[in-house]
DNA sequence: CAGTATCCTGTCCGATACTG
DNA sequence: CAGTATCGGACAGGATACTG
C-alpha cells in the first residue's frame, strides 16, 4: 500500500485493504473483536513491537475501526474499541478464517466459528442475502456500479462474461496509456 | 509478509495473509477470477510496475494459487489461471467488496455483484453452512481447535465469553513471556 | 501499565531501461 | 508480447531503551 493510493482507488478492494492491509491490522481487529481492549493485551496476544502497535492502533483509530475511549483519567488511559464499520468487518474475518484452514492448515483447524451458547461448529458460506442463493457458484460476476469511472467501467462493461477480458481487441491502447486514474 | 512467518503462524488468518497479503496480490486475484491470464492484461489493468508484476505473480504460483501454464512453445509463452484455491477466494473478495463499498464509497458503489444471467444485484451475507443462520449476529464466537497450540488456546480457551479478555489475570506472565510460537 | 523515542533492516513498490 | 535488470525511496516491521 504505502504512497500507491492512486492507480485502482476506485476499487472497493482497494479501498478495504488501504485500511485493513496491513498485516498487524486485521490480526488486531481479530483481537479486538474478541473482546480484546488495552495496549498490553494486544501486545501479549499477538507478540507485535510497541511501536508497531501503537501505528497500527492508530491507523486504525484514523480509520474508524478503532475508538479511542479514555477509561482513567490520572494517569490518562485509553482503550481501543471497535466500532462499527470493525464489528461489520467480523464476516470477512471469518472467511479468511475459514479459507485459510481449509487450504493450509493441514493438521486442521486451530480456529473455529462456533455458536456462543450451544459451542456447535459453524461454518460461513456466503449467500445472496435476498435470495439465499449461495454466490460461490460461477454464475455470479462483478459488473460496474453506478459510481464506476470509466477505467473500471471499460474492464466490467461485459458483465456475464467472465472469460472475456482475454478477447479484447488490441486497439484503444494508446488512448489508455495515461488513464491510470478511473 | 516478510519475514514475520513466526509470531502468531498458527492462525489461519495469519496464513491466509502471508499468500495473499501483499496489496496487489488480491487485487491481481480479483483479475485472474475475472478471467485475466496473460502478464499484460494484468499489468494494463492494475497499472502496476513489470517487476512487481512479475513478483507477485510468482508469488501466487509459488503459493498455490496461480498456475503457470505455457501455452505458446516458440516463444515460450505461459498464461497464469486461477486455482481451485483461487476460486475458493472469491467470496472473501466479494466481501471485502460489500464492506469497501458500504463503509468507504460515499458515491455509491462502483462494483457490483451480479447475477451473471439477469444482472439482478446480489447482496452476500455470511451464513452457517447447515443452519443457514446468518452468523453477523453477536453469537458466535471464535474456539480454539483440535490443532490449535497452547498459546491460542489460552487466548481462546473461554468460547463464550467475548469481553473476557480484559479479565485475564495478570499472573502467568513470565510463563508466556518467550513462548511466542504456539 | 501504556505507551514514546531511536535506530536499524528488509522489502514493497515505483520508474526506467533493456531483451528474445 | 512477456518479461528481466537496476536503481532508489518510502515505510513496515523488529529490537531496545526509556518514561509518567
Amino acid at each position: 500500500m504505502q504512497h500507491k493510493s492512486f492507480a485502482d482507488m476506485q476499487c472497493p478492494i482497494a479501498r478495504s485493504l488501504e485500511r485493513v492491509g496491513e498485516w498487524w491490522s486485521m490480526l488486531i481487529l481479530r483481537d479486538a473483536l474478541r473482546g480484546a481492549r488495552r495496549f498490553d493485551q494486544f501486545q501479549k496476544s499477538l507478540a507485535i513491537a510497541p511501536n508497531m502497535l501503537t501505528r497500527r492502533l492508530n491507523s486504525l483509530v484514523e480509520s474508524g475501526l478503532l475508538e479511542r475511549r479514555r477509561y482513567s483519567d490520572r494517569p490518562p488511559r485509553y482503550e481501543y474499541v471497535p466500532t462499527e464499520s470493525a464489528r461489520d468487518f467480523r464476516p470477512v474475518l471469518w472467511l479468511l478464517i475459514s479459507w485459510g484452514t481449509k487450504h493450509f492448515a493441514p493438521e486442521g483447524p486451530s480456529l473455529l466459528i462456533v455458536d456462543a451458547k450451544t459451542g456447535a461448529r459453524a461454518d460461513p458460506i456466503v449467500v445472496d442475502s435476498a435470495s439465499g442463493r449461495p454466490l460461490m457458484s460461477p454464475d455470479f460476476t462483478l459488473a460496474a456500479g453506478p459510481a464506476a469511472g470509466a477505467r473500471l467501467r471499460r474492464l466490467y462493461e461485459a458483465a456475464g462474461e467472465s472469460n472475456a477480458a482475454a478477447a479484447e481487441g488490441p486497439r484503444a491502447k494508446a488512448a489508455r496509456k495515461k488513464a491510470r486514474l478511473n
